[in-house]
DNA sequence: ATTATCTATAGATCTATAGATAATGC
DNA sequence: ATTATCTATAGATCTATAGATAATGC
């Protein structure tokens, strides 16, 4: 039953995937060890050789799944500079799709794990401190992609609007009405341009 | 143990009140039916003689939640329209004020109840058409505190920044972090005053 | 007589632990 | 010999139901 070190390490990598995911969609409380490993191809009993509590196994696929999504915004932002085009227009346009709308199990964390992770009163050791170190990254990018008429305050309201704007289209019934939300953030903030891109 | 029907019908609304409350601070599945009821003075088994599930009740403790939310946005921009004040102003100043973001229980229900209640492929009968009505009401009101400037399109991306910068200030460890994403985006918002007031 | 609420409990599920097992890695 | 994973289970908790009780409302 023991498996080589390279697996192990392996195994414990695709825990921590399923739980991002997994939380993601059903919530931290909406899913069990035992579902989670099972989701890695494991059983619940090995859980504790790898992690010291559920509540560790949080912190860590936060910590992931945050990570993962300034790896993706720094990625946009250098293929549109290379390409001469407008990062923050390709920034805007990725994040407000119907797309990642639909796909919240590997969207952003700061809306798919943080209203329902870091609720104020219940401390969970240094996942605040985590978030706020990941919104501050997503805020520099932002900046970095305004290009002159970047400011740390602007940056931080673009972030809003967009988290806002993600949250608001994932909790209304018809999908004409949550493309529309999608749509008027996007135009707000890119000056107006629902079409496909441009200089800004 | 029975109790008059007036008594009845004030325990049935304490219990939604209590859930409204509880479910914001942490969330659905972090509050059992026990301490619900007992929050209302009451045992767990009576619940099934006001309530058909754990979701009639959740759907229920939304919609007052919502409506209060509605409610309250009426009263501030007719109490603003009446004193000539800007009501733009007077929602964006409550909305993303400290007091606000640490009264998470009775705050907004778009943003303590609806990313963790209305999850894409989790299907609560008619919660999500709820939140859209919802959602529209808000932004209905929004719009009509924009005056001239004013457009459903404008109203949901202003709606879209404050329900954001909420979520956002709630998620990060450090005061001046949180407050400095407040003011950003009410700055961007209302053109740029983080002072006192001032028309639009 | 009706019924709102109470106590008690069934049955499911969840986190965490214990001990067995078998393949790795020294 | 070590250890990653497995099966099994303890103990807590959660939703939902059953039956008793006592005050209301006809």
């Amino acid at each position: 039953m023991k498996v080589t070190r390279a697996q192990a390490e392996e195994n414990r990598r695709a825990v921590v995937e399923a739980a991002g995911r997994l939380f993601r969609e059903h919530g931290v409380k909406g899913v069990g060890l035992a579902e989670l490993m099972g989701a890695a191809g494991l059983t619940h009993g090995g859980f504790y050789k790898q992690f010291k509590s559920k509540d560790d196994l949080v912190l860590e696929a936060c910590g992931q799944a945050l990570d993962d999504g300034v790896g993706k915004w720094t990625r946009i932002v250098e293929k549109a500079e290379v390409e001469h085009a407008d990062p923050l227009a390709a920034l805007v346009r990725h994040y407000l799709s119907p797309t990642h709308r639909d796909r919240v199990g590997t969207g952003c964390a700061l809306a798919g794990l943080g209203p329902d992770v870091v609720r104020p009163g219940e401390e969970r050791a240094g996942l605040r401190q985590r978030f706020e170190t990941s919104v501050q990254a997503y805020a520099g990018l932002l900046e970095q992609a305004m290009g002159a008429d970047g400011s740390e305050d602007a940056a931080l309201a673009t972030l809003s609007t967009m988290v806002g704007a993600l949250l608001l289209s994932r909790m209304v019934e018809d999908e004409a009405c949550s493309r529309r939300i999608l749509d008027a953030a996007g135009a707000s903030l890119l000056g107006h341009p629902a079409t496909p891109h441009e200089g800004q």
